[in-house]
RNA sequence: AGGGCUAUCGCCAAGCGGUAAGGCACAGGACUUUGACUCCUGCAUCCGCUGGUUCGAAUCCAGCUAGCCCUG
C-alpha cells in the first residue's frame, strides 16, 4: 500500500484512475491544479474544480486545490502566445505536462509525503533494461496520449503511476457507470484547456497587446499575391478552411511568414516532405546521444498522426533532423515530433523549426 | 466612330430547344488536445435586361445595357 497524489481534472479518466488506486488498497489524495480562470466562472478545462472535489467526495478521499495560475502562466501562456505571433502551431500541454502538472503534483507529495503520483492519462510507464523511465504506448492506440507526455523529466516518471494506459476508454467510463461515478457520463474534454469560449484567435488578440499582428497578404509559392488573410495568428500549416479564397482547387497553407507578415498558398501536394529539421530536442528512453548519431525510429508529427518510419540524425546537441521512409503532410514548425522505438516507448522529442 | 466577342451561384465553369453538371469558396454536422487534415450534408424555381418565336428557351430572334478585343 502507498500513498499516492491523484491528479483529478474533474472528468471521468482521472476520477476512475481515483477509484481504481483505492480500490487496489492505496492511500489517495485528490489534487486539482487551478491553472486558470477567475475566482467566479471560466474555469480551465481541465481544472473543474467543482466535479473534481464531488468525485473525491464520492469516493471518500483526501482532496485538495493547488493553485498555480501564476506559474502557468509564465510556463504555458506566454510561451503560447509567443508561439502563435511567432507564425507557429504550439503544444501548450507538453510544456504545461512537464512545468506545471507534474512540477506541482510532486511538489504537493512532497507535502503530503506521498509516494506517488498518478493520473488518468492513457500510456504506460516502463522502465527500460538501460534504467531509463518512458511512457509506452497505450494499449488502445486510439486514446495515446504518449505524445503529450514526451517531455516529462526522469525523476517525474520515476515516481508516476497511470492505471488507464491498458485499458479502453470504453472500459474506463463502464467503470465509471458501475461504480456510479458523478461524472461518468461526461464527454471528453478537448482543445487546449485554457482557451476557454471565444477561441485562440481571440485569446491571443487579447493577450497580444501592441503585438497583435494584422492582416497581410495571401501569395503563392511564386510571390503572387492571392489575397488577404485575417492576421498571421489564425493559420496553421496544412490549413484549408477559412482561408476564403477560391482557386478552383483546395488550397492550404504552405508556410507562415511572421517577418513580412505573409501567408503562402500551394496545393495539397506541395506541403508532403521527407525531411523536418527540429530543435529543442529532449531524450527520454535514452542517454542525449552525440551529434552525428544516426537512430532509426518510428516518428509522430502531430497529436493525432500513426508514427512512421524514419531516421533521427543528431545534428548537434539539441537540433535533429528527421528523414521520413515517404513524405509526412505538414510538418508545423511549433509542434512536437515525438520519436518512438519499435515497442512504442518515447525515445524522446524535438520541436518543428522547418520542413 | 465602325467591326468582332462575351454576359449562367461569391469565384471558375458545363449546357447548343425539353425543363440549371461539376470544382473552388461558404455554412452546418461527425472526428479531433493544431479553430488543422479528412468525412457527411446543404448551397441558382433560376441563367445581364426587355420583348418576340415556340406546346416548351439559359439555349433561336430583336432591341437595350455592361465588359473585352480589333480598326480609325
Amino acid at each position: 500500500m502507498a500513498k499516492i497524489i491523484v491528479g483529478m481534472s474533474g472528468g471521468v479518466d482521472s476520477a476512475v484512475t481515483a477509484y481504481l488506486l483505492k480500490a487496489a488498497g492505496h492511500d489517495c489524495i485528490g489534487v486539482t491544479l487551478k491553472i486558470w480562470g477567475s475566482e467566479e466562472n471560466a474555469e480551465s478545462k481541465c481544472c473543474e474544480i467543482d466535479d473534481a472535489q464531488r468525485v473525491a467526495q464520492f469516493l471518500d478521499i483526501p482532496y485538495y486545490v493547488q493553485h498555480c495560475v501564476c506559474d502557468f502562466k509564465g510556463a504555458v501562456v506566454e510561451p503560447f502566445i509567443d508561439s502563435y505571433l511567432n507564425g507557429e502551431t504550439p503544444n501548450p500541454c507538453i510544456e504545461c505536462n512537464r512545468r506545471i502538472k507534474w512540477a506541482k503534483m510532486i511538489e504537493a507529495a512532497k507535502v503530503y509525503g506521498a509516494d506517488y503520483v498518478a493520473t488518468g492519462h492513457y500510456a504506460n510507464i516502463v522502465k527500460l533494461e538501460n534504467g531509463r523511465y518512458t511512457v509506452k504506448n497505450a494499449l488502445y492506440a486510439a486514446k495515446d496520449q504518449t505524445y503529450m507526455l514526451c517531455r516529462l523529466t526522469q525523476e517525474q516518471l520515476a515516481m508516476t503511476l497511470m492505471p488507464l494506459g491498458g485499458m479502453s476508454k470504453d472500459e474506463v467510463r463502464a467503470i465509471a457507470q458501475k461504480v456510479g461515478i458523478p461524472v461518468a457520463s461526461k464527454p471528453d474534454s478537448q482543445d487546449i484547456c485554457f482557451v476557454t469560449n471565444d477561441g485562440y484567435a481571440d485569446f491571443i488578440m487579447d493577450h497580444a497587446g501592441e503585438r497583435a499582428p494584422g492582416e497581410g497578404d495571401f501569395i503563392d509559392e511564386d510571390g503572387r499575391v492571392l489575397g488577404r488573410h485575417k492576421g498571421i495568428i489564425h493559420y496553421t500549416v496544412g490549413q484549408r478552411k477559412g482561408l476564403g479564397i477560391s482557386m478552383g482547387e483546395p488550397v492550404y497553407v504552405k508556410e507562415i511568414r511572421p517577418e513580412t507578415n505573409e501567408v503562402v498558398l500551394s496545393s495539397n501536394g506541395s506541403l508532403f516532405s521527407t525531411t523536418v529539421t527540429c530543435d529543442n530536442a529532449d531524450y527520454m528512453g535514452i542517454l542525449p546521444p552525440k551529434p552525428g548519431e544516426k537512430i532509426p525510429c518510428k516518428a509522430k508529427i502531430r497529436y493525432r498522426h500513426t508514427p512512421e518510419r524514419a531516421v533521427l540524425e543528431v545534428l548537434e546537441e539539441k537540433r535533429v533532423r528527421l528523414v521520413f521512409e515517404s513524405p509526412v503532410r505538414a510538418a508545423t514548425p511549433g509542434q512536437s515530433v515525438v520519436f518512438y522505438d519499435d515497442d512504442g516507448c518515447v525515445i524522446g522529442s524535438a520541436v518543428i523549426v522547418k520542413a
